[in-house]
DNA sequence: TGTACATCAGTGAACGCGCGTTCACTGATGTAC
DNA sequence: TGTACATCAGTGAACGCGCGTTCACTGATGTAC
């Protein structure tokens, strides 16, 4: 039957933060079709007519989850000490524990690189998380360089993957603790060795 | 038909190789118990002679692919600034382009949470590459500390995942060349915000 | 040392299952008059 | 405003396919005598 035609857009929209929670909660090849439309409510019949491909979703999906977390990055941000909170945040035992509602890159980092359309989308994210990254880190704007944007993304995400890969509660929280520590001690000194 | 003894050991170890070099290339959805014994010039049949099920050979594959990592990095640190050289190889385009002999925990990082049989081996891997990392770091014993061990195999991770993940090949560059020389520069100063 | 036979890793057809995707059908909505 | 009908998102059965796993069978190896 036909449905009203503001529903379908919202049923769109369902789809996609039904599609980016699972996968990254569970990974592109853990999740089908049928469990994203099961979990908005629809048979899986009527996907082709939002999407072209599980393949296709997979990068909308990506761009659905970046525009959310840029976002929370500028919100956080706008305030003084916001981007102080915001890496404590990041690096805290609820987003470990949350991975359907959190980064990206952490959730679904070592899948995207074998999937073309995500790749695509996935690199428009970190060009721009970078970016605002460069802007915001607290250590003041005189040594925040681009470098160091990344540097700090790199072990804010590598602390991630590892402290949810690893299976021992303690090892895990220490992991998260100790990269926490490192970025509030500021950026590397460069008289190292 | 019967084989001799020797070659069903040889034909064990054969599986493991195949197997840990298949995951870490195209994860361990997207490999298939058929593949892994095409690769090793069997049939399938004969997997289950071998191992109980996939997930088993998940667990143990990774338990044999940390065997060799783990013996590689203690080749690597028995010559005088041989540390060195091995954080500056992690982070090159050879081993970015070369998942399927690499490191574990940025090929397969985002999926081992999600197996519980890989989740256990590969927690005895962190452990002892921690270990590892602590003892041998280049910037000398004294500030060499188990945190600061942790902090620079999480910046090695998120910057092997982000550079492989990534469609753009000068920012995939960057960004190893960006965290080799945060390394370089030693740890984190104390005296940051 | 030579012969008879039990062993068991490998073969390849077969299993049930869930996947991504397709399609004939339904029927309330939106539109033409 | 009321009626007739075309539209099209949703339904759910069905498709071919590859998956993990099983199993009756094969036949050289290793062993008993």
């Amino acid at each position: 039957m036909r449905y009203p035609a503001a529903e379908t857009a919202e049923k769109h929209a369902r789809i996609l933060d039904a599609a980016a929670a699972l996968f990254r909660k569970s990974g592109f090849s853990n999740v089908s079709v049928g469990e994203i439309m099961r979990a908005t409510g629809l048979t899986h019949g009527p996907f082709y007519n939002h999407f072209a491909s599980k393949e296709a979703l997979m990068a909308q999906s990506i761009e659905h989850a970046s525009a959310k977390a840029l976002s929370d990055i500028d919100a956080a941000t706008a305030i003084d000490g916001g981007m102080e909170k915001y890496l404590q945040g990041y690096l805290s035992i609820d987003h470990r524990d949350s991975p359907e509602n959190g980064c990206l890159m952490a959730a679904l980092g070592t899948e995207i690189g074998r999937e073309a359309g995500a790749r695509s989308a996935f690199t428009a994210h970190l060009v721009a998380t970078i970016e605002r990254f460069r802007k915001h880190l607290p250590w003041g704007s005189k040594k925040a360089t681009r470098a160091e944007a990344i540097r700090t993304l790199a072990s804010m995400v590598g602390a991630l993957v590892l402290a949810r890969a690893v299976d021992d509660d303690a090892l895990s929280r220490e992991i998260l603790r100790d990269v926490r520590d490192g970025l509030r001690a500021g950026p590397r000194s460069q008289a190292g060795l």
